[in-house]
DNA sequence: CGTCCCCTTGATGAGGGTCAATGGGCGTGG
DNA sequence: CCACGCCCATTGACCCTCATCAAGGGGACG
């Protein structure tokens, strides 16, 4: 299932009264620094699906936070070739590549209807002098992100098609949890050539692995929907023994 | 060339006095604030070649500053799979990927003798907190880690043998010319594992490229020598047709 | 001078890319 | 409500790049 669709009203909750507290940048802060961190957000109407949040040599003015939905970042060179580079669900936070050029080194896409906190970046650092556990945590989440992209750097750098695509669905299994939605069965809001694309694979590898791995009993997927059949297994398969470890998670 | 050896007398150098500090850390401070950050930089003795700066697990409480030689980082999986994630020269800083878990996911070995300025980060944050500017340069150095991994990624995930070696040999060039040495003539610390470790490909395939480079008059390498014959073409071939775009670069 | 390690080069094969055809949802318009 | 068309996904056949296996060269250092 899709994540839920989100009633307007619940769209400008404040932070302090959203649910995704735990998991985004307010993380770790007292209420009252919360309502400060609260003041300068700007919460607009949702994205539509493959609508630009922002797009590749943009003007860098602030970050984004999903509130609800998720969108796809992709970088591309001189060539054109293009990388996807994240995908992002409730909580998570992009643009944070953005800050040292002063413009957003890639573009960002929803891959559905979805909802988002812009934080403009200037007061947020203003913000940070004065509150150690936001500047903290902004550093945490950047952290994070160099982290992610290099569990990343592993998978397409030593790992072969069918690992990868187990690494990812495991991922995306561990971040569903996290959310509180089932890690056995949910929706992917990409397509199979997105992923592809994220996994360094082309789509029909994608659809071959699956196939495969349904094949050996391990994922029932059907179109967007998967279903995680033996999580022991896949993790296995995905060098992951235990709990998540790597790409994008959460907190 | 290696760069050159530095005397026991300039590793001490005060960071004003430190003719790197326009490619560090202290980069856009005002030379009273770069005194306070001088304060709690650690200076110990260099480190020989092969040995661990930090270990894959340790506690993190400090960033580490190159300020003479080189380093290679890696990260492991649960596999024992190992992927190089960075090469750092003179001026670039490691470490910002621990602040996240408090503790280094990846680790460290020097790939010749090198020395380094040890930044404690609880004390880096304090002051960061007093100083916006030395704020913000961290925010950006970490912005630049995100999009240096990023710029990798895209090497991994589209591009050819050919493709990456071009790249990665632009990329040393450049680097090495902001840090004053020729960009056409410069010694590579790595070994050709390494380099094929860090582009996802194998020691015979970086051996193999170098050597069709060389027949098609683009380099002329030289062991760990590396002469660039035809930089214009080997920018083309990178799919960077002006200056340098992406991968570790500096400022 | 011998040994070790790193690098180079060659031969072979597999994993996954490319090309092509088919199937199946879903949105749109009649 | 149904039909059409489009897009996404699946599957098969073939091929290419690069990994693997193997052998040999050449510095560096004792």
């Amino acid at each position: 299932m899709t994540p839920p669709t989100v009633k307007l009203s619940t769209l400008k909750t404040a932070c302090k009264n959203c649910k995704l507290h735990q998991l985004c940048l307010p993380l770790g802060l007292e209420n009252n620094d919360m309502e400060e961190l609260d003041k300068i957000i700007k919460r607009a109407k949702p994205y539509q699906k493959g609508e630009y949040l922002f797009q590749h040599g943009d003007n860098f003015d602030a970050l984004y936070a999903v509130r609800s939905g998720s969108v796809k970042t992709y970088s591309q060179d001189d060539n054109g070739d293009e990388q996807i580079t994240g995908f992002y669900l409730a909580g998570e936070i992009m643009g944070l590549d953005a800050v040292h050029q002063g413009s957003h080194p890639c573009s960002a896409i929803a891959l559905e209807t979805t909802s988002i906190c812009k934080i403009p970046f200037d007061h947020l650092e203003n913000l940070s002098t004065q509150l150690p556990s936001l500047q903290h945590q902004l550093l945490r989440i950047m952290s994070k992100e160099i982290t992610e992209d290099q569990a990343l750097l592993i998978l397409l750098g030593q790992k072969s098609a069918e690992e990868r695509v187990a690494a990812y669905l495991v991922n995306m299994s561990d971040r569903m949890e996290k959310r509180g939605f089932s890690p056995l069965e949910f929706n992917l809001s990409m397509s199979r050539k997105d992923i592809g694309n994220y996994l360094g694979l082309t789509i029909e590898t994608i659809s071959r692995t699956f196939s495969h791995l349904q094949q050996i009993g391990l994922i029932n997927p059907q179109r967007k929907h998967i279903e995680i059949v033996d999580s022991v297994e896949l993790r296995r398969l995905a060098g992951l023994p235990k709990i998540a470890c790597g790409m994008r998670s959460t907190a």
